[in-house]
DNA sequence: ACCGGGGTAAACATCT
DNA sequence: CAGATGTTTACCCCGG
């Protein structure tokens, strides 16, 4: 206990390097500083650690490596998104935003995690016309950073394109060829998605594109919302004071629009201004004018290079420092050849700006909803009550989102195909439609955790995306633990499976495990929801799911309007999954996934889904006084033996207690009957 | 300001 | 004895 002050100071080191879930909490960003090392290596910080490790290990397996490129570029995305937010709600800033100013908080948070702030809250903070600039601004800002990440990621790529090429010239042509094209095909396809998603924008109505305007759709776009300074504070971060630099822009000549030609637009100059990597620079160029400087602006390096800054590499995961430009090329050259190694890497970043397109997809599509909602925006009332759902993988997402249109009382319904539909056909297949669903579940993360998360379904939503972004799951362990156990056939699991779950299922967990693998027994021993019980070969976990409800509700259950506000806002989400599960339980495409596979977790995916969402909305009704979550028992119990087998059956349900613990869950019989009774309709139906 | 929940750290006890 | 597994306590942070 009084030890406590002398590691007083490790502790604040960990909690925010942690970066923990919500977004809110790495919005603090590298500030691990001093202590980050404290717990652990890695810190959550700095894609460092992961270079880092990369160059230690010397020999890492292609798979590893492909990991550690992925993390580090998602967490370059990361951060990216967070620069947004930080750069547009931090005060210091922005000057140029003249009556913007007090809408900077509440944009950024809405976009960021729009969970955090309801619509009421919305709708009190600020007035109508308010709310319209706000809307502007946020569309304007959306995409231009969504153009300037594009233009950035062809930049890069074209970068890699040409070097290779030069090295290319030492190296045996036939395979340069192909692999050329295969970059060229990356490029391309960048391209297209970037074009469609403009498209998207311009269908929404977000873009008055012309088709002359190529050259700066941004231009085009609502400006007078957002002030051209705005964006360098995008890109920086904490800000350093500015550099120079910049001039260089260009200078590469690379030219993505030729290859793009069809492509948006983005002739301009071809800044230099690689992966956001770590905070950036901030180079105040306050004069800037047009966005795409701006993005050049936050790097540096005056001879620039798009892929060397801060004296090192920023080739993703690699971070070799070099002296000079001419050094890193060498490097370049050398350590970034064109293999199979660079051109996996280049097709994670890929997946990167995928992924961030999307997030910016679902941002401002949510944004639309809540406009709506708010009766904001006039929207075009379409009727758009039937679901689409010509892809299979789409499908539910499409329910998903009409459902939330439906949710809404005044029927105003946006356009929620913006993001869906035409993103989709891009996605690839597995990682595809899964993440696809990602912007909208993922956003939910702060109040995932709060409020009974759906996390099977966004589990299974953006499996792919965990399993290969070092991200951290925006769910708490008590949720993954009870999901890990779940999924399983018989529903128990050893603490090690538990652990090995959580590395198979996350790439986050792969790091820090002394962190985790504590916090995760830490959760087991403290909540009385997980049961341990003895077993043949050891112990094993178990999960009550009453205890398991019971916990959940409190937040909920308080006052009428937080509900309220859960369903207008938070239903976007989660209501959403159990409508989703409900009426698409049947087909639940997104358990292609390879890792969901097993039988089991599909069974228990979907119950779990209406669970998660079930039990607040339940609670509503049932418990107005706020107290006794217990109150109100859970409808839904989802998981809900599934099947199992008689023998050993009591997992969650009633007859936990097989080999003698004594099961605190002796609450009660009947419940459990409740419970049962549920589920199997569920499935079989 | 208070409170509760979640995360992290760490000490300690047991078991293997 | 070392390491894994559990339990418990303390503290921090965040949001209501």
């Amino acid at each position: 206990m009084m030890v406590e002050s002398a590691s007083e100071t490790i502790r604040s080191a960990p909690s925010s390097q942690n970066g923990v879930g919500s977004l809110s909490g790495q919005a603090d960003g590298g500030s691990g500083g001093g202590g980050a090392g404290a717990a652990s290596t890695a810190g959550g910080g700095s894609g460092r650690d992961v270079a880092a490790g990369a160059d230690s290990n010397g020999e890492m397996s292609p798979a590893e490596l492909l990991h550690f490129q992925q993390q580090q570029a998602l967490q370059v995305a990361r951060q990216f998104l967070l620069q947004q937010a930080s750069g547009l709600s931090s005060p210091g800033n922005n000057d140029s935003k003249q009556s913007a100013s007090a809408l900077q908080v509440p944009v950024s948070v809405a976009m960021m995690s729009p969970q955090m702030l309801t619509p009421q809250q919305m709708q009190q903070i600020l007035s109508p016309p308010q709310l319209q600039a706000l809307l502007q601004q946020q569309q304007a800002l959306m995409i231009q950073q969504l153009q300037e990440y594009y233009k950035k990621q062809q930049e890069q790529l074209h970068l890699q394109l040409l070097t290779q090429q030069q090295a290319g010239k030492q190296q045996p042509k036939e395979a340069l060829g192909n692999k050329q094209l295969a970059f060229q095909q990356q490029l391309l396809q960048m391209q297209q998605l970037q074009q469609q998603h403009l498209l998207n924008l311009q269908r929404q109505g977000l873009v008055s594109l012309q088709p002359n305007q190529a050259s700066g759709p941004l231009q085009s776009l609502p400006q007078a919302a957002v002030c051209p300074t705005d964006l360098p504070q995008l890109w920086k971060g904490e800000g350093a004071p500015g550099q120079p630099a910049e001039e260089s822009v260009k200078q590469e000549g690379l030219d993505l629009t030729g290859t793009a030609a069809t492509a948006t637009s983005f002739t301009a100059p071809p800044k230099v201004s690689p992966p956001l990597s770590h905070h950036t620079l901030p180079n105040g160029q306050p004069t800037v004018l047009t966005p795409r400087r701006d993005s050049s602006s936050h790097e540096e390096t005056p001879s620039s290079h798009p892929l060397y800054g801060h004296g090192e590499c920023k080739w993703p995961g690699c971070e070799t420092l070099c002296e000079d430009l001419g050094q890193f090329i060498k490097h370049l050259n050398t350590e970034h050849a064109l293999d199979d190694r660079s051109t996996a890497q280049c097709r994670v970043q890929m997946q990167v700006v995928q992924q961030l397109e999307i997030q910016l997809a679902k941002e401002s599509e949510r944004l639309q909803a809540m406009m709506a909602h708010l009766h904001m925006r006039p929207s075009e009332p379409k009727p758009f009550s039937q679901p689409l759902n010509p892809v299979p993988g789409s499908s539910s997402f499409s329910k998903v989102t009409v459902s939330a249109a439906d949710s809404f009382p005044d029927g105003l319904v946006h356009p929620p195909t913006s993001a869906a539909a035409p993103v989709t056909p891009l996605r690839p297949p597995g990682l595809g439609s899964a993440s696809l669903h990602s912007g909208g579940p993922t956003r939910r993360r702060s109040s995932s955790d709060k409020f009974c998360s759906p996390i099977s379904s966004e589990l299974a939503q953006n499996h792919e995306f965990y399993k290969n972004a070092d991200v951290r799951p925006p769910f708490t362990y008590a949720s993954l633990i009870r999901q890990a156990i779940l999924e399983t056939p018989d529903r128990q699991l050893t603490l090690n499976e538990i652990y090995n779950w959580f590395t198979r299922m996350f790439a986050y967990f792969r790091r820090n495990t002394a962190t985790w693998k504590n916090a995760v027994r830490h959760n087991l021993s403290l909540h009385k929801c997980f049961v341990r019980v003895e077993n043949v070969k050891g112990a094993v976990w178990t999960v009550d799911e009453r205890e398991y409800q019971k916990r959940r509700p409190p937040k909920m259950t308080g006052s009428p309007t937080l509900v309220k506000n859960m369903i207008s806002g938070l239903s976007y989400g989660a209501l959403n999954a159990s409508y989703q599960a409900a009426l698409a339980e049947s087909s639940f495409p997104l358990l292609n996934s390879p890792g969901m596979l097993n039988p089991g977790s599909t069974s228990s995916l979907l119950p779990l889904s209406h669970e998660d969402v079930g039990a607040p909305v339940e609670l509503l009704p049932s418990n107005g006084s706020s107290s006794p979550p217990r109150l109100s028992p859970p409808q839904y119990s989802h998981q809900v033996q599934v099947k199992e087998e008689p023998a050993e059956a009591e997992e969650d349900g009633r007859p936990r207690p097989p080999l003698g613990p004594p099961n605190p869950s002796t609450v009660g019989p009947p419940e459990d009957r409740d419970l049962e009774e549920e589920l199997p309709t569920e499935e079989l139906s």
